[in-house]
DNA sequence: AAGAAGATTCGCT
DNA sequence: GCGAATCTTCTTA
């Protein structure tokens, strides 16, 4: 995904939090694992809005994934956000997450989603503007990209969805890849 | 109205 | 490596 490489930059009156995003994970439309899929419902409303727009999910009573919508007003899909490499404010994001590990801050959807502090009053923010929380564009970052299957999913789980950025240490998952 | 499943993480064996 | 914790939503009676 174009996400990759891409920082997050997490605004609040704790302070600020940055990271690099080395993994993500796409649920176009059409399939069966996004949460769209079958129409709008008050939690996944915002993949239906046009791109850039944060969607928040809570998951499994504990975790909170954080997902960009990623197509026009009106098509429901999504690109979930599966990990960061912590740029500034590690600080703060060891504070949050209660471990001092640098690569325990971020690495996973529900880990990093708490570090950076997401939750629902970010549901439906803009992500393209300067806030609470934005992405910002590096510009020169000429990423050696890697695709996979998708982790975690009990549907479509074979496909090739999941991109991340080669050799990074904090990508999440049970092995990791090399170039 | 009740039951099952889910884009996860943590703790124990 | 495997199983529990935990909440929202969708499916079935």
């Amino acid at each position: 995904m174009f996400l990759v490489g891409k920082i997050v930059v997490r605004d609040s009156d704790a302070g600020r939090c940055t990271g690099r995003i080395v993994e993500t994970e796409a649920y176009p439309l059409g399939d069966a694992a996004c949460h769209a899929f079958n129409g709008p419902t008050k939690r996944n409303r915002i993949l239906f809005a046009r791109r850039g727009h944060a969607y928040v999910y809570f998951a499994y009573g504990s975790c909170y994934l954080l997902n960009v919508s990623s197509e026009v007003e009106g098509v429901g899909a999504g690109v979930l956000i599966r990990a960061l490499e912590p740029l500034s404010g590690l600080d703060l994001m060891a504070q949050r997450r209660g471990t001092a590990r640098t690569l325990d801050l971020a690495r996973g959807p529900g880990r990093l989603a708490e570090a950076l502090d997401v939750d629902l009053r970010l549901d439906g923010h803009d992500l393209c503007a300067p806030g609470a929380l934005w992405l910002a564009d590096d510009g020169a970052t000429p990423l050696r990209m890697g695709r996979t299957t998708r982790i975690g999913l009990s549907r479509e789980a074979h496909r090739i969805l999941r991109f991340y950025e080669r050799g990074s240490r904090y990508v999440s998952g049970p092995r990791n890849l090399l170039s």
